[in-house]
DNA sequence: TATTATAGTTAGCAGATGCTAACTTGTCAA
DNA sequence: TTGACAAGTTAGCATCTGCTAACTATAATA
């Protein structure tokens, strides 16, 4: 079965917070994200079963090479989407918000559109 | 409580099946959408009880302006977006499904920012 | 009239995804 | 050693939204 939304944000969220730190944890996950550790739990869970991450003895989350690939993914398409809608003249905080949701929601073909006018207009549009 | 994006694709589907018939019922509804009877059934009750929706005595569906509001929303949010993606160089097809789900995802901001840049370049972008 | 087809409803299942309450576990300090 | 806090899990609830099965109601037809 396909991700949902749900699971391509924690991962996503998963893959930021190893940006910034060696062992991200479900409770810095749940607390970034604003859910409860029961929630974070379950996502956890999933996300392992489906062999997108792996925990070790301390608990510290890390990515799998697919899921590595998956978070990037989509971190890639927010990061391209709330420079755009900034570019568009969106406040950043909204762009962000709005990117967010959007990445989840955009076929490839439509990504690599965005991204190829990007390439071609840069900051300009 | 806020309507759902499966509240809003029932309405945005009644607004336009509305644009090319006199009566519009669940029925064609469903068909149109692939949903069962029940689905549809449940949903047009809910948009009923929002205030959204009125049927007759022969179950034609129709907006309250309240609910015609609402779909034109929706479905601008649609327009503006397809022809977006269509200008981006996506194919016909792809922007039609991702602006159909992008369109319940984008903030007024926005939606407000992608117009402008739209009457600023037109079909050019 | 009796049968049949069409439209709609009701009941209840399934899965996703949030939550709280309560339990377990492990570590650290008194 | 014991008590307490922090992290994680389990159990179970709620909502949304799709489904099937089965029922009802209306309308057309044999």
């Amino acid at each position: 079965m396909p991700m949902q939304e749900s699971g391509e944000m924690y991962l996503e969220t998963i893959y930021v917070l190893l940006q910034g730190s060696a062992c991200v944890r479900a409770i810095d996950v749940g607390e970034r994200m604003g859910f409860s550790k029961p929630s974070v739990s379950r996502a956890v869970g999933l996300l392992k079963r489906e062999g997108l991450i792996v925990t070790d003895s301390q608990g510290c989350i890390s990515l799998t090479e697919a899921g590595e690939e998956r978070a990037k993914r989509i971190y890639e398409r927010h990061t391209v989407l709330s420079k755009l809608l900034c570019n568009l003249g969106v406040d950043e905080k909204t762009a962000q918000e709005d990117a967010c949701r959007i990445e989840h929601y955009i076929s490839d073909a439509t990504f690599e559109a965005i991204k190829a006018h990007m390439r071609a207009y840069g900051g300009k549009l």
